[in-house]
RNA sequence: GGCUGGAUGGCAGAGUGGUCAUGCAGCGGACUGCAACUCCGUGUACGCCGGUUCGAUUCCGACUCCAGCCUCCA
């Protein structure tokens, strides 16, 4: 039995599916002004851990995960580069997609982006309007009257009068209450617009989902995704939205994938410590980084260091390791591993844990090798069949070992004929070359390893 | 201040009312010409104080400290 923890309820609660077999789910994708840092990674490979999982699992997934193509940041951010904001978010999308091809992040099923869901938008700020949760207010602007709808705050447990007490000085006066959130912006001269009722202008943040999710999935959904800085306000305005506009529960399951820190700090903008994917693939394996951000659990915190990258290749070297040491052939085999695997996951996609059952499995695969077992080729496949699951260990053994021959670095070649050289010696017994060669290589960080069928070689992380 | 989490062995990180998480590092041994890889063995870990219990790191309560959201941010 699956179990996820919801925000909602803040509880772990068995999981079922609104249509049997069937799963619906909406995650709050980027704001594409800037390339993705590593935060938007963690809940890129959260959630592609998540859809990977609920497939092999057997349901039908379908999910959503939005773009947004439209806000401020994205006026701003084109003004200075003068350029349009068209220009600059397909740059952006782009980039995003290739740092999600090299994180193996696979597509959601669809991504909705702002910009094509205008009428969508419209329609339901107008039924908003109709139902009396919001109004068009002197200076253009359209809000969400958020006192009138009874659960605000259900999601993050917020009262409201605490809300209106703690409110910041409201500059905004045409707004009925400083706690109302804007549904659609009147532009300001020049700035990308949209025509609608109440004049020319964008939508508000936390519309767009509502009408997207909607559009793909329906008025209620079972699952809705997001980062940690999300469920308020973001979420809360978007339950408000869509609860008061379809008068129905909006999402059953809420998910929050957990924060990222740098050398134990809070990453954020304003702080100026945050890395993009991109930075970080030019110093790591991909998979070394998928590997990171997936062995600790998708809601707690996770510190993103130079140690814990270190730490993250050995533990793929060692599964690597135990893979290129013998040929994989699926086959039955009598263990409890996948079913450990399984029971892992289904306990609010533990990952640590399913992990922990991966090593085990690592470990009796290379108790077969050592043996001459001929469990082990079953083993391995088995291994890599789980590792599947979670997007791990798919590459081929020698491909993450020896990595890609770069710039100034020794080349395979090189090393291979370095490697001749040195079995020479070995069979002169001159040892003292032998091991000069071996320490050179060892000082450019290429690692050999003999064995009874001659000697490998792997390059250190 | 309000709302949420968290505090586990040298580090990372799961979990449980009473026998093992797991990984990295360390130590001892095997393998090796020596190493590397690998294998075997090895660690009085559960913030503090009370309570419940035959027994609590695990449940309950108080306390201390830390973090996230409440403002653009995944």
């Amino acid at each position: 039995m699956l179990q996820i923890y919801n925000t909602l309820s803040k509880d772990k609660v068995p999981f079922e599916p609104i249509d049997a077999g069937k799963i619906r789910m909406y995650v709050c994708g980027i704001t594409v002004y800037d390339f993705c840092h590593i935060g938007h990674a963690r809940v890129m490979v959260s959630f592609d851990v998540i859809t990977r999982y609920l497939r092999a699992r057997g349901w039908d997934l379908t999910y959503v995960r939005n773009i947004t193509d439209v806000d401020d940041k994205i006026i701003k951010r084109a003004a200075e580069n003068g350029e349009t904001p068209d220009v600059l978010t397909g740059r952006m999308i782009q980039a995003m997609h290739e740092d999600e091809t090299r994180l193996s992040v696979l597509r959601p099923d669809m991504e909705p982006r702002a910009t094509a869901h205008m009428d969508d938008i419209l329609a339901l700020v107008q039924t908003l309007i109709e139902k009396g949760f919001a109004y068009a207010a002197s200076n253009g602007d359209v809000y969400y009257r958020v006192e009138k709808f009874e659960g605000y705050g259900k999601l993050t447990r917020q009262n409201i009068d605490e809300l209106r007490s703690g409110s910041r000085v409201n500059v905004e006066e045409a707004k009925e209450s400083p706690l109302d959130f804007v549904l659609w912006k009147a532009a300001k001269p020049g700035e990308v617009s949209w025509e609608s009722p109440w004049g020319p202008g964008r939508p508000g943040w936390h519309i767009e989902c509502s009408a997207m999710s909607k559009c793909c999935l329906g008025d209620t959904f079972d699952i809705h995704g997001g980062g940690p800085d999300l469920p308020f306000p973001h979420h809360e305005n978007e339950i408000a939205q869509s609860e008061a506009a379809n008068g129905v529960q909006y999402v059953n399951t809420w998910m929050h994938a957990g924060p990222v820190r740098v050398n134990s700090e809070k990453m954020s903008k304003s702080l100026g410590n945050f890395f993009t994917i991109r930075d970080v693939l030019e110093k790591y394996d991909a998979e070394v980084v998928r590997y990171f951000l997936a062995s600790v659990h998708y809601r707690s915190y996770i510190d993103y260091s130079e140690d814990s990258l270190k730490e993250a290749r050995s533990a793929l070297e060692r599964f690597y390791q135990a893979l290129g040491s013998v040929e994989c052939a699926d086959a039955e085999l009598d263990n409890d591993f996948e079913a450990r695997f399984f029971a892992a996951m289904d306990d609010d996609f533990n990952t640590p844990k399913a992990m922990a059952v991966l090593f085990e499995l690592v470990s009796e695969l290379n108790r077969a090798v050592r043996e001459g077992s001929v469990d082990a080729g079953k083993l391995a496949a088995q291994l890599k069949r789980l590792g599947g699951i979670i997007g791990l260990l798919q590459q081929s053994p020698d491909a993450f070992l020896k990595g890609e021959d770069r710039a100034g670095d020794l080349g395979a070649e090189q090393i291979e004929a370095l490697i001749l050289q040195r079995k020479n010696a070995r069979t002169n017994r001159d040892f003292a070359l032998s091991d000069k060669i071996r320490d050179d290589l060892a000082a450019q960080g290429v690692i050999l390893k003999d064995d009874r069928s001659g000697t490998s070689w792997y390059r250190e992380g």
